[in-house]
RNA sequence: GGCCCGGUGGUCAAGAGGCCUAAGACACCGCCCUUUCACGGCGGUAACACGGGUUCGAAUCCCGUCCGGGUCA
């Protein structure tokens, strides 16, 4: 019998995740991460203790408070001091989930680890590889975030909900009673309490950002921001400026501090560069490759050509311009429903 | 100081006696969406500078006051 620790956020997804598991005859113990100080903290440990309990597996709650801020708070900031724009939950699945939480896993003795998302891990019979595809439920796909995941943490990953829907999900949770049944959806970064994530940084770092101006695409001053940190490609609320026109941001200046702002049109772009890429369900390509990719979580796959440029960068040129591609923000690559692998975005 | 313009929501701006319990755009707020940041969808708050007149009736006409801008000594 194969030993499985599930990763459990107190949440409906890994509670079920865990639950699918047993069903299969897994044996199952729950595994939380502590990953930061927050209020509702307590509450979510104690909902997947409840859950465990309920299924009768073993539970174990473990301290990262020091790892997350080192891999996902640290790395955040710093990100957003040059003027990118980080996705944290990145990060977070490569060294916390998929890192060191895969590491006490094995000190246990377990073979693997099990996560709520809801993707699919199948081994290629031709190539050897482990190849990470879309779920069942499209509307559903976490495959976005789980793009840096290498073959070996692949090959030690379980996710049970990759086959069926998310109201199928809250039914079984509902079923077993679980106090995550009805657990909300989602909550924004989740180390950052009140979803002001500026205002965290601001704490964080222990001073304020630095005010700057906004300039328009010809270099003229606009009017004055709250500083760069405060903004991403391609927003439109927030910018407190009113030209009659919906203003958007095209661009920032990290060095001197200045926000470029514009119409709509100027965020088009049919190029995207992007580094620091993993490949999942295939070596790194020798040359240019079709496939499609996206640019955000919550965005749809565009045909586009990857021109592989050296071991780790490349660039993506899409049939139709993208919206805003935005630095630091990650690009996914899929050829239908695999994914190929992603990049960060330079 | 004299004369001349102009003062409508957070911003820009319709309006030129009853159709205004005041348009629109942008901003702002809320909800939805969403394991990132965003985009997006839906909804919402909010104004006639002040005081007198004229008129059946005034944001719209007249007179003062205050506040901007221009101009002349």
């Amino acid at each position: 019998m194969h030993s499985v620790m599930t990763a459990m956020s107190g949440g409906v997804d890994s509670s079920v995740a865990a639950a699918l598991l047993k069903e299969q005859g897994y044996k199952v113990v729950g595994g939380t991460m502590r990953l930061y100080e927050k209020y509702g903290v307590a509450q979510e440990v104690s909902d997947a203790q409840s859950v465990c309990q309920k299924l009768g597996i073993e539970h174990f709650v473990f301290d990262m408070k020091e790892e997350f801020k080192q891999k996902v708070i640290c790395a955040f900031s710093e990100m957003y001091s040059k003027g990118l724009t980080p996705n944290p939950c990145i990060e977070c699945n490569k060294h916390l989930k998929f890192g060191a939480l895969l590491k006490v896993a094995e000190q246990l003795g377990c073979d693997y680890i099990a996560t709520g998302h809801y993707s699919r891990i199948t081994k290629d019979k031709v190539s050897g590889r482990y190849v990470l595809y879309r779920p069942e439920d499209r509307k559903k796909d976490q495959t976005y975030v789980l793009w840096r995941l290498s073959q070996e943490q692949l090959s030690r990953t379980l996710m049970p909900l990759g086959d069926i829907s998310k109201q199928a999900v809250r039914e079984i949770a509902h079923s077993y009673g679980f106090v995550s049944a009805n657990a909300k959806e989602s909550q924004d970064i989740c180390f950052v309490p009140d979803g002001d994530y500026s205002r965290f940084l601001e704490e964080f770092n222990g001073k304020p950002f630095k005010k700057g101006d906004y300039i328009d695409i010809s270099g003229k001053k606009i009017g004055e921001h709250k500083g760069q940190e405060c903004y991403t490609i391609g927003q439109r609320k927030g910018l407190g400026v009113a030209l009659g026109k919906p203003q958007f941001v095209i661009s920032k200046n990290p060095k001197t501090n200045e926000v470029v702002l514009g119409n709509e049109e100027h965020l088009f772009k049919n190029r995207v560069h992007i580094k620091e890429i993993n490949m999942i369900s295939a070596e790194f390509p020798e040359s240019k490759l079709p496939c499609t990719a996206k640019l955000r979580y919550s965005a749809n796959d565009d045909e586009c050509i990857f021109h592989p440029m050296s071991k780790t960068e490349g660039v993506l040129e899409f049939k139709k311009p993208q919206r805003a591609p935005t630095s630091g923000q990650s690009a996914v690559l899929y050829i239908g429903d695999a994914v190929l692998g992603g990049g960060i975005i330079v």
